[in-house]
DNA sequence: TTATTTATTTACCGATTGGTAATTAAATAA
DNA sequence: TTATTTAATTACCAATCGGTAAATAAATAA
């Protein structure tokens, strides 16, 4: 049991207060990765739009690499939100469907820069970044795995057709999630993505 | 017109000849290209593997950027050159069933880096590769309008559903072939590749 | 031979890269 | 006040980046 103050008031802490907003900062430097790159994205550049010096990055963060992660486990909690919830759809038909429209939203939300943080950064990259590259290939399996066992769970259901293959099926649409994510950084609209999406759903296996 | 040497036999050129193969180099740069990324390559890595030193290349080459559209160039005319024949399949169905089937060989042929060079080189870069990525984008969508002008013929050949669309058509199958190289890159393997194919002609409209 | 032309080699350039040591500033504790 | 703790600032580091000037080597032409 540590000594702590007297009341349950946070008390403040020792030295001199931090100036920087941490979730403000690392937003802003989710940014610079999304758009950038990992290895695009310089250190000058995220200095100035994280409105920090570098000595207080690192301390705050860790170096370049794990400032990268900061940010994508942001990028995964606010941006990535809407996967968790396409999952929980009462049919496999509506996973996909409200799987890829959210896609199509977000892909092409203005706001933001285009396409998917966790195709675009580190797809092809140097021999530094190979941990990066490697953790972000890791999480698209995830996500097709997630796809795969909700299939499974669907065709138990009698909810997909008994001749239909769930992995199959996890990889097809985790491509064109993918794809979806490269047209969006080449300038597709969000209309455009979603006529792709309704092509997907017109061909969706025993509707 | 200009003089030349008497008889049709090629002349010597006047200089020192050079010591390398200008199409075996390129490819040697190709392959770094392909695996690393226009940003990633270095001209250190670039130099070894092309077996030159730097100013033999800038020499041969012009700079980095030149060297790496050189490097393109080999690859669509070499590697690419699929797509084309795809296009020239007598129905819809088959351009797709061969486009994505030689897609699915090609981008886990382990001869050469895995994945699409055009898709993985430069979707996101630092300011430096603004260009190249705009030119990467333009290859992938002249390959779209390709594909839309293909299914635009087809349904005039009553050869797809007066209803298809063929511009979403087309997205949707380029959106595959992409996904289908995000995957290759992230060691998906052929037969897996297959599959996903599988699963597009399944569901392909009106066969 | 000598002159000319082209290629390769060596050494180097300024700029930028990610990362830090040393100092100064601002807060609390005694 | 004074000591202590933490953060921000400044200045700097070695390494690497893409790119090149100058010198040397190997060919042909005269």
């Amino acid at each position: 049991m540590t000594t702590t103050n007297s009341t349950d008031a946070p008390s403040r802490p020792r030295g001199r207060p931090a100036a920087f907003d941490r979730e403000a900062a690392l937003q802003q430097a989710l940014l610079v990765f999304w758009s950038h790159g990992y290895e695009g994205a310089s250190m000058a550049e995220l200095t100035a739009a994280m409105n920090m010096n570098k000595p207080s990055i690192y301390a705050a963060f860790g170096n370049k690499e794990e400032l990268f992660r900061h940010a994508l486990h942001a990028y995964t909690a606010r941006t990535g939100s809407f996967i968790g919830k396409a999952l929980e759809a009462t049919s496999a038909r509506q996973v996909v469907d409200q799987l890829l429209n959210a896609a199509a939203a977000m892909l092409t939300d203005p706001s933001h820069p285009q396409g998917c943080m966790i195709v675009q950064t580190a797809l092809a990259c140097g021999a530094a970044c190979t941990e990066i590259r490697e953790e972000l290939t890791s999480y698209r399996q995830r996500m097709r795995q997630a796809l795969q066992q909700r299939f499974e769970r669907a065709q138990a259901e009698g909810d997909l057709p008994a001749d239909a293959v769930p992995a199959d099926l996890a990889r097809y649409v985790a491509a064109i999630h993918q794809g979806m994510s490269v047209q969006a950084s080449s300038g597709a609209s969000r209309e455009e993505l979603q006529a792709l999406v309704h092509v997907v759903l017109q061909q969706w296996p025993s509707r």
